[in-house]
DNA sequence: GTGCCTTTGTGAAGGCATGCACAAAGTCGG
DNA sequence: CCGACTTTGTGCATGCCTTCACAAAGGCAC
């Protein structure tokens, strides 16, 4: 028996792996950078014309050496003294995070929450656009939401090709996720939204985000019963 | 991911604390129990009597030292050279989530979101039961959704009171979210898990949870534009 | 131009999470 | 009852993230 390294034991490593070749954004930043560009855009709505570290981390919640950091690597926007110029940086933010292109996005599954995504005003006032409903049940297909027609999900493939469709949100039942999820890599699509209540298997190059409600609900749940129990508050 | 302190109040840290008997749980193992136990369940129904490290990891999607390690903060709950008994370990697990009680949860805002949460199978089948469904519009007030009937957001407190709710969801538009939240919790909520798109502000012992679906969509948006940069994956 | 005041950008430290590697612990066939 | 085998539980190293603290940079008043 050999207690060296096993020579395949990369099997597991196939992660995403965030490395710094370039501008390397820690995933962590990314994940903030929204949540920035929605406090800017508040303040831009009011007419603020510049504002400092400190306001900016308050109006979104976090701490101003973190958000002074975080903007520190998409590059040297501020100015001393004064602080961020708001439309500037909305702009900056916009542009590292994508948002000044259009995005097709189709969505898979019209059931409560697919309906409720398509309704969703967040999304296109984005720079995300709806380009595709998609159900398997014939009942569903034809019915009009948010201006689109609901299609039959054979039509997945066309749909995605025909319409530049680069992002897929799936809101099916679990039962179908991995099926629909196959389906849409094979059409070339790398990146998912998976709101089905499963962990879909994926090859290296996509990039699956999953968000479970139920989850979330849990934690909650947890914390609730923390407190109950007495715990020093 | 969880309840940040407000900027200005981290001179004072009245941070979570982990002492007392300390089974202080990090709360990334938390946030990982939830994908366990639903990796439980779906073996559960296949009849898998135990089941190993390895195997529940890859089951979760997650490394399997990982795996053990969270496991470990619960307890000893493994057999070497078998595994998990699957039963066991999922009472365990919804034991400490404390998903072994009945929580009532009362949903605020009833537009497409708010029914789709209410309809949600996954709340139910894990001890949340929908206690009560409220919105502030007449025109909605009174329509019959998931075997409930809509209230009118006035009677909030008195809901929250009577029928013991603990967890409120908010699921009303930005503007109304604040006002709300401030209500739920002068009713005496501790819990809170917010879809609409503010930052709300609480006082400490309170819990915030928020889901943000059009930034789980420019964070796939970041990294789609990444990849069509010609960066080397 | 000078000096003061404000605010950024970042070096450094500490904390937390991750994943490897292995000893300890338990099973199972014979 | 024993020895081989399997799998857990965890010490440890590593790396990422957060936060503090401060020097450097720029604005502004005069």
């Amino acid at each position: 028996m050999s207690n060296r390294l096993h020579p395949l034991e990369f099997r597991h490593v196939t992660r995403r792996i965030p490395q710094a070749r370039d501008r390397g954004i820690p995933d962590a930043t990314v994940a903030r950078l929204p949540l920035y560009l929605r406090a800017l855009n508040g303040l831009a709505e009011r007419g603020t014309p510049t504002v400092s570290s400190e306001d900016l981390a308050a109006a979104a919640g976090v701490n101003s050496a973190k958000l002074r950091k975080d903007l520190s690597h998409l590059g040297s926007y501020g100015t001393r003294g004064v602080g961020y110029d708001v439309q500037y940086l909305i702009y900056q933010i916009s542009r590292e995070l994508g948002l000044t292109q259009d995005w097709a996005v189709a969505i898979v599954g019209v059931g409560n929450l697919g309906r409720a995504l398509a309704n969703y005003g967040g999304f296109v006032s984005r720079g995300f656009r709806i380009a595709g409903l998609l159900d398997g049940d014939p009942q569903v297909v034809g019915d009009r939401i948010a201006g689109l027609t609901v299609e039959h999900a054979d039509e997945l493939e066309t749909v995605i090709k025909r319409r530049g469709v680069s992002i897929v949100v799936i809101a099916t039942p679990a039962s179908a996720a991995q099926q629909v999820c196959d389906r849409v890599i094979e059409a070339g699509v790398t990146s998912i939204l998976n709101f089905a209540p499963v962990v879909l298997s994926v090859p290296d190059g996509v990039d699956v985000r999953k968000v479970d409600l139920s989850i979330e609900l849990q934690i909650l749940a947890f914390h609730e019963q923390r407190k109950a129990d007495g715990v020093v508050m």
